[in-house]
DNA sequence: AACTATTTATAAGA
DNA sequence: TTCTTATAAATAGTT
């Protein structure tokens, strides 16, 4: 993109190159958050210059969450090394047992979202479907039940308001001044069907929020 | 690039998404291939798409080591501050910072399991469906796949076995001395279908095992 | 999965 | 560094 050819190797010339790599990571930088917003995609990119500079995006500037979200994903199997530091014994003996926990939770959860599942026999993976499978029953019967509350409630607040209307209208003796309540009639208000991923695409996945102060992230290693 | 201009705000037609989503990532990873071999510098690139499918590019394929190189970089401040305490102290700290994760897995867990529904608006319940969803339909494709394996290898194994023993009916010249294969005849061995819920009713629910010592309750008060 | 009309990125020059 | 410009590359819309 410019007026010569580029071989992919590195550039030589000091200066040069410099000046390609500011160019370049603008570049780098403003299409990782492009993809990011057109494609609703959670885009982290971390990039250290020959010099040791660091430069970053993250989506939502959240860094922390997507690199837990990857450590999640991608070191699954990663063990835990005693770090120098821990020399004291007992701590140490009760700081592995709660990275062991984490572990086995996280590795669960991956299973609950359909991911890792290269390990899991049939019979885990029939024990695992049927989990799920009742989960979102469980699930759809609540959802259903919290749109039924919302919709009893705003239903309650227009017969209020109607109520509110009539009385003014009498108070007033001008039957044309109150509010027109007749398009707040009670009816269906909120959707009960199971559409409702065409109509809330934006809709997320959910996520844990694990952002903990990593104070002693040498120590973990994990997460 | 390309015929038309391109707004920047989220594509809402799906299909459309999906495929800028493709062609706009591989150019992505290829721009930080390129400056990292042109500049000589040190990039960690990780996407999660809309779907929750991972794809990362990292220098010389070694993403953990600028990951955590990135983790110094970053947190170097709130290190030093860090160290500055007293050690006894800040084990504490990162004592309460491992439970209140832990605390943070089980709950979302719970919630995997379709419990503890009631503090859950109605978007993240929608979320967590559509993630359950998701999730259910990978782990039966993969549950298919693990079925169609076994069968192959069954069917395999019967062949060899025939083999023998039309082998053996050869060599002793009694024809009806040999294994009578008749019943061993390819075909389906393993139900591909969705029945196998009423044919193994004995499937426990998949659960943690996540009995501890609790070398430490005094410190830990949590489980 | 290709094609191609355009837009965008950027190498080199100022 | 920053701007300019010619050109290579990326890619949006199309087939």
């Amino acid at each position: 993109m410019g007026r010569g050819r580029v071989q992919l190797k590195r550039i030589e010339n000091k200066i040069n190159r410099q000046v390609t790599f500011s160019k370049r990571r603008a570049g780098l930088l403003k299409k990782a958050h492009e993809i990011s917003v057109l494609c609703d995609a959670e885009v982290a990119l971390i990039v250290f210059s020959h010099k040791g500079k660091l430069f970053e995006y993250a989506t939502d500037s959240c860094m922390e969450k997507i690199l837990e979200r990857y450590e999640r994903y991608a070191y699954a199997e990663r063990q835990l090394v005693a770090n120098d530091s821990e020399s004291q014994g007992n701590w140490t003996v009760e700081y592995t047992r709660l990275k062991a926990k984490i572990d086995l939770l996280q590795r669960n959860h991956r299973h609950y979202m359909g991911e890792d599942l290269g390990s899991m026999s049939l019979k885990e993976l029939q024990s695992l479907e049927q989990q799920l499978d009742t989960a979102l029953k469980q699930i759809r019967t609540r959802r259903e039940k919290v749109i039924q509350e919302q919709n009893n409630m705003l239903a309650k607040k227009i017969k209020e308001k109607e109520k509110v209307a009539a009385q003014q209208a009498q108070w007033e003796h001008h039957p044309n001044h109150g509010v027109n309540a007749s398009f707040l009639l009670p009816q269906p208000l909120l959707n009960m069907g199971g559409t409702y991923r065409e109509e809330a695409p934006e809709v997320g996945r959910n996520e844990l929020d694990l952002t903990l102060e990593p104070l002693y992230s040498c120590h973990l290693g994990c997460f």
